[in-house]
DNA sequence: ACACAAATTTGAATTGATAAAAATGTAAAC
DNA sequence: GTTTACATTTTTATCAATTCAAATTTGTGT
């Protein structure tokens, strides 16, 4: 790897010139130009990042964190597009972190994306008072949050409705005749969660049936969760006739049981799920479930950060998108 | 963010034994230390990890990169997940560039990784003649190609052996009774397609089936692709009995499309996809397929890398990992 | 108390870039 | 012929760390 000096060298000019020439390119006479030029290109030169970075802490390093709790989960996967499709057009490089609902991952995460000195920070934090996103807000750091906010802090944030997809979900099953409607939760602490079982709550109310909290099970969001938590449910001595899966994996978790089971999908048990794939319709059955716009939160978030980067004093904004129940075979 | 000099002057010692304090920590009395470690402890001190890469190009970044082709590939995400399990416990971050099939963006993406100066790359390389990777090759960085390797290039490889495990679900729908076994491939230049090809050509062949070159079709390894080419041949004047789809995408796709046309699986039309993944239980019908290691072989693949780190003189391995045929009720 | 060795600490150079100050060169103005 | 203005280029300092040679302190034995 050949660097400024080299080239300088080849050039016969100091390396500020060289400078320069890779920079503005003011204040350069266009024949020194040319031999810099040259020498840049008989070297193969590329400037050093880290160098750059160490020298003006203002330069931009060109790099995004992207924070990550599951990158198993397929909904994080599409936000991931959406972050890095932008962040590509604008000539940024993501760097992904996937730290597996591990606070102590995710504060070895932060600290290495902070001393890389990225210029920002997309992040879903691991719940609303997360300390370690909360640090790195607090030392200046643009940030965007998705899926959830930071609790008493003043932050751009993407979210959906979560309250109003979960309660068209459960609304539409109360109307369809199903009385004992179950609600799978993710993590009971995140706020996707909760407003989940807001909105499930209140379509129960509003079609006049009785909350049995039985109906309720709080899993930990992932795969497993929906697996043993459905059993739990089916295997009770007065099981629900549909269920309201509160994610992606915990929807295929449930799905799993209720097959293992040889139960007639909706006939002996509805389901619908909140987050849609795009292989949903060639589940068993076809899946119904309130799709989350992951791929335009994700573009969202970072069009919200590389502004917030461009002006850190820019009021913070909460922008919310709206979910759409896609109703299939399964309820 | 504070720095060595400021804890050195804190400390009332030069900077220079703080380093010493810090890294190694031999020739440096007690009492000297415990006075460092209070003021690093006071001021928070973090060492900013840019000014030590640029000291230091032996240093460890402690950073890997992985290039990816497709992250919206399952297969990929489980690679993902072994690779990042492993570069944790040995304390590196991976950072993650999705080029999304596009050797440009590839390019920008390695470019970044050299300049950021990881200390080694893991890649699926977009094919085996891939100059991007094999110019970083021919650098000196460390690299582990994963899925495929690069033509005339000694490096070290982790694959699964894609002709037998080909081979092994064609076999199957050929002693099943299966006829006219159509073959989806993924994009034809990349080794796996091939070898794929080539169990699927070689299980025909042993199982007395003449060959029709209708019944292959390539595409781009995406879902799209699966849609539109098991589109083509379910609507040709002689449709197939089986199919045996290239990856896990186009198996989703080829699914959607016979689920559109009504068919049955497998009794109008049977089929057996590369790639299983956790909910392939949940599909409709519970799909069959050729399970690759996925998760194993992001782990190995990052093992070898980090020996390799540590001695880049060792002589490249390729390792190959076996594919099991799971079957369900799709064939 | 002295010489010598060992342990400890420091100073200065180095890494690759940028930025501000200083220096050089060129041409027009007086 | 000198001054001045302007364009161009170089010098030097800086960023935060590592590293090695040099300097200093400490310890040991006589």
């Amino acid at each position: 790897m050949s660097s400024l000096n080299d080239v300088a060298r080849k050039a016969g000019v100091s390396i500020a010139t060289v400078s320069r020439v890779i920079n503005k390119g003011s204040n350069v006479n266009e024949v020194t130009r040319a031999k810099v030029l040259k020498a840049i290109k008989e070297l193969k030169y590329q400037p050093s990042r880290v160098a750059k970075r160490l020298r003006s802490k203002s330069a931009s390093s060109n790099l995004i964190g992207l924070l990550i709790p599951d990158i198993q989960n397929p909904f994080y996967v599409d936000v991931l597009r959406g972050v890095e499709d932008v962040a590509y057009e604008n000539n940024y490089a993501v760097i992904m972190c996937n730290f597996a609902q591990d606070e102590i991952k995710e504060k070895m995460y932060l600290d290495i994306l902070q001393q890389e000195s990225i210029d920002g920070l997309i992040a879903a934090p691991a719940h609303e008072k997360d300390s370690n996103v909360i640090k790195l807000l607090n030392d200046g750091l643009p940030i965007v949050c998705v899926d959830r906010g930071l609790i008493g802090k003043d932050v751009d944030v993407v979210v959906v409705n979560n309250r109003d997809g979960a309660y068209a979900a459960v609304d539409h099953l109360a109307k369809s005749g199903y009385k004992r409607i179950a609600y799978i939760s993710g993590q009971k602490q995140i706020p996707s969660s909760k407003y989940r079982e807001m909105g499930y709550r209140d379509a129960l109310e509003d079609n006049g049936i009785s909350l049995d909290l039985d109906l309720i099970k709080y899993g930990d969001s992932k795969h497993g969760s929906g697996v043993e938590l459905c059993e739990e449910l089916l295997s009770s001595a007065n099981p629900p006739d549909a269920i309201f899966t509160g994610n992606n994996l915990i929807t295929l978790g449930a799905l799993e049981t209720i097959h293992k089971r040889e139960l007639k999908i909706p006939e002996q048990v509805a389901i619908v799920g909140f987050d849609d794939m795009m292989w949903s319709i060639s589940l068993n059955p076809p899946l119904s479930a309130v799709r989350q716009p992951a791929y335009e939160i994700g573009r969202r978030a970072c069009e919200l950060l590389i502004q917030r980067i461009g002006d850190p004093k820019r009021s913070p904004i909460q922008m919310t998108l709206n979910t759409k129940l896609i109703l299939r075979k399964s309820c």
